[in-house]
DNA sequence: TCCTTTAGTTCTTAATAAGAACATTTTACT
DNA sequence: AGTAAAATGTTCTTATTAAGAACTAAAGGA
């Protein structure tokens, strides 16, 4: 199961401009607690997810990544790129997901940002070194 | 905080016309840690709320009681009995939860039932013992 | 570049949930 | 009502896993 919460934590601690030592403050833990449900090491516990949940005034479902909001927003790319649901479209969930991880990693946002601006025959050098990497990270 | 995940997962468990058994068969773990859940001793981990969440096809939030569902209930209630938010209001949020606890507790519905019945002495008699009885409960 | 702040990691300890076995309660049937 | 079977509740032990402290690494600013 991809569990969206780790980036997710991270993500809203962010937009609210707090360090982790903050977060850890609002909570009373620890902050080295905090940096481990960033990295993904570590889950919360129910209790300190309902605190996190209430602090970004966010649904536990949407902090986990598994609700569906993205439904309606799926449905207006969808009108946008009228590619209405035909077996062709590349607008799926996919999509989305990716779209939710490029703005919840703006490093990466950046980077594809400027692969985009390079040549053509550069961005295919870009990805076939990334497709070479993601293989051998895979066979992990 | 006042979670009401165990009588929650209960009466969803119920609703479902299953067994501990059955349920924990669909988890893939053993039954006692259903009967635990149940009683509240003992909060699942987030995998298997999340597990218990679709199974039941609930929000989290709705499993845990934190969701602000009640809100537009809320709204009709206060229409119907027409008291419109006013301070004087018996209609607020701690009927809802008490409604709420009550659907989920369907023995206490029944004896609340019952006791609506009594002759109004009786009635008073019966409430005389209870709250001698929270009195007492509540003092340990 | 150096210093300060922030974030990541490791190791140990403490908390807590899982499971098995046993006890109790409820249900169904006669 | 009486009994057997099923369902649920409880206790105890074991295993899992998160928390915290201390240390390391990285990032940001004068």
């Amino acid at each position: 199961m991809m569990l969206k919460l780790a980036t997710n934590i991270k993500y809203y601690r962010k937009q609210h401009n707090w360090t982790q030592q903050q977060l850890a403050n609002e909570l009373a833990i620890s902050r080295s607690v905090i940096a481990k449900w960033e990295s993904g090491d570590v889950l919360p516990d129910l209790m300190a997810l309902i605190k996190l949940s209430r602090l970004f005034n966010k649904p536990v479902d949407h902090l986990l990544g598994i609700d569906s909001e993205n439904d309606q927003l799926l449905n207006d790319f969808q009108q946008f790129y009228q590619t209405n649901g035909d077996n062709e479209s590349t607008i799926d969930e996919t999509l989305l997901n990716t779209i939710d991880y490029l703005v919840k990693n703006p490093l990466l946002k950046e980077q594809i940002e400027r692969l985009s601006h390079l040549s053509i025959k550069q961005q295919k050098a870009v990805q076939r070194i990334l497709q070479t990497t993601l293989n051998e990270a895979e066979r992990l």
